[in-house]
DNA sequence: ATGTTC
């Protein structure tokens, strides 16, 4: 088994742990590893742990897990400024082999799909229900009729994140958010159809299913929000006395009124993302349902990676009450199941939980994906076109953004190695493999 | 990630 300790030394206010292989370590840039030993000196930090998938983030790294006692603190940046970005899959009901024409596939999913920077919604919504989304998530999209009672199922917080408070929210993040449900985004984010390639120990699961995975989050919603109470925590910095190892990681004492305010504004952001993973699969539905009506779209799974959540751990022995920060990390309890997505042109796992002593050190944690190899800067530098078309092999791609050399394969770790990270550190193994077939980019 | 240097 490997995994590497880092021991509490004296600004350190616990041990910090790496779950990776000597091979996945050994890419892990220095900048990133200091992000995570840096997260543990903030005054209240009971656990810090980094997945492998690990790179540089905004104050904790991509891949980080911090997780505050009762009254430590609540960071913002630490859980980033995609709040609840996401991954979801859902089964189609087909098979690989009964899509005929790949192409118009890809043409009507990239035609219903709002996908780019700044791209708004085909949705409309008066203000005040809105705001009902933003406090009840998908049980608002199911009261209101949009979805079926389905929808809730196989979803993290069956999409209903409980603190959500859309009073916390400011003007411009709702002005923002308003337009912006039922669309993808960039970057990152991503709609692709999958076949199910190997199944080991994945019940109603088969090879050859065609399977849509959605990569989402919360758009400009999320980014206000984080935006908005990063700003607030450098202000009542003062007002609480307290000090930031760097402004990136800037905090507010989880029991106070601005903590607990960033709680319910990054909950309403949670909500915003799953209504928006649960539209976006209305509107995938569509396409099937008129492209093939023998289709059958239902949800297998959805799950954030960028969150803040209270949870009750053992920590040295002591159950705790603790906030755990997860930024590209995804949280997985034992017996549970995750979604592992590769980046476009490799493949994507499903993982078991381990159960073991690392998943207690890690909080029932798991890696969220890849995870960056260089930054996008770099990537757009030294990836040639040829080489990038060439390590998508046969997997049709479209994208909305005119650059996407920043999300080549080359420019992630192989999921594979991250994958086997993962089991070697008793993490986690995988129980069913998924290939790309096409893949609409943000 | 992001109305991508508000």
């Amino acid at each position: 088994m490997t995994f590497y300790k880092f021991p509490k030394e004296e600004n350190m206010n616990c041990p910090v742990y790496l779950f990776a292989s000597k091979e996945i370590y050994d890419q892990i840039e220095k900048t990133a590893l200091n992000q995570l030993l840096n997260s543990s000196t903030l005054p209240g930090i009971e656990v810090v742990a980094g997945m492998p998938d690990l790179h540089q983030g905004y104050g904790l790294p991509i891949g980080g897990v911090m997780a505050a006692a009762r009254n430590g603190p609540i960071s913002p940046g630490a859980v980033g400024f995609d709040i609840n970005c996401g991954v979801r899959l859902l089964k189609t009901g087909l098979k690989v082999s009964d899509i005929k024409d790949k192409n118009i596939v890809l043409r009507r999913l990239q035609q219903a799909i709002p996908a780019g920077v700044g791209e708004g919604s085909n949705l409309n919504f008066s203000e005040q229900e809105f705001k009902e989304i933003l406090a009840d998530g998908v049980k608002k999209l199911i009261e209101a009729g949009y979805v079926s009672r389905k929808a809730a199922a196989n979803c993290e917080d069956n999409g209903n994140f409980k603190e959500a408070d859309p009073d916390a929210v400011s003007r411009e993040a709702l002005n923002r958010g308003i337009e912006q449900l039922n669309t993808l985004g960039s970057g990152n984010h991503f709609v692709e159809l999958q076949e199910v390639a190997s199944v080991s120990d994945s019940d109603d699961l088969e090879e050859g299913d065609l399977m849509v995975m959605i990569h989402t989050g919360s758009r400009g919603f999320g980014h206000q929000v984080a935006t908005d109470y990063i700003d607030l925590a450098k202000k009542t910095k003062d007002k609480y006395g307290l000090s930031f190892p760097t402004n990136n990681l800037a905090f507010f004492p989880w029991d106070s009124k601005e903590g607990r305010d960033y709680l319910g504004a990054m909950g309403a952001a949670a909500n915003f993302a799953y209504a928006n993973r649960t539209f976006l699969t209305e509107t995938v539905r569509k396409v099937f349902n008129e492209l093939y009506p023998d289709s059958n779209i239902e949800l297998f799974y959805d799950h954030t990676h960028n969150i803040a959540r209270e949870e009750k751990h053992f920590v040295n022995g002591k159950e705790m009450d603790l906030l755990v920060h997860r930024k590209g990390a995804t949280r997985l309890e034992p017996g549970g199941k995750a979604l592992i997505p590769g980046s476009m042109g490799t493949g994507s796992y499903i993982v078991k939980s381990a159960d073991s002593e690392n998943t207690r050190l890690s909080l029932n944690s798991t890696a969220h994906g890849a995870g960056r190899k260089m930054s996008r800067t770099q990537a757009k530098k030294s990836i040639s076109r040829q080489d990038h078309q060439r390590s998508l092999g046969d997997v049709k791609v479209v994208s909305a953004g005119k650059n996407i050399l920043d999300e080549s394969p080359l420019a992630y770790k192989d999921i594979t190695e991250v994958i086997s990270s993962l089991q070697i550190s008793d993490l986690a193994y995988p129980v069913a493999q998924l290939k790309p077939v096409l893949c609409i980019k943000g």
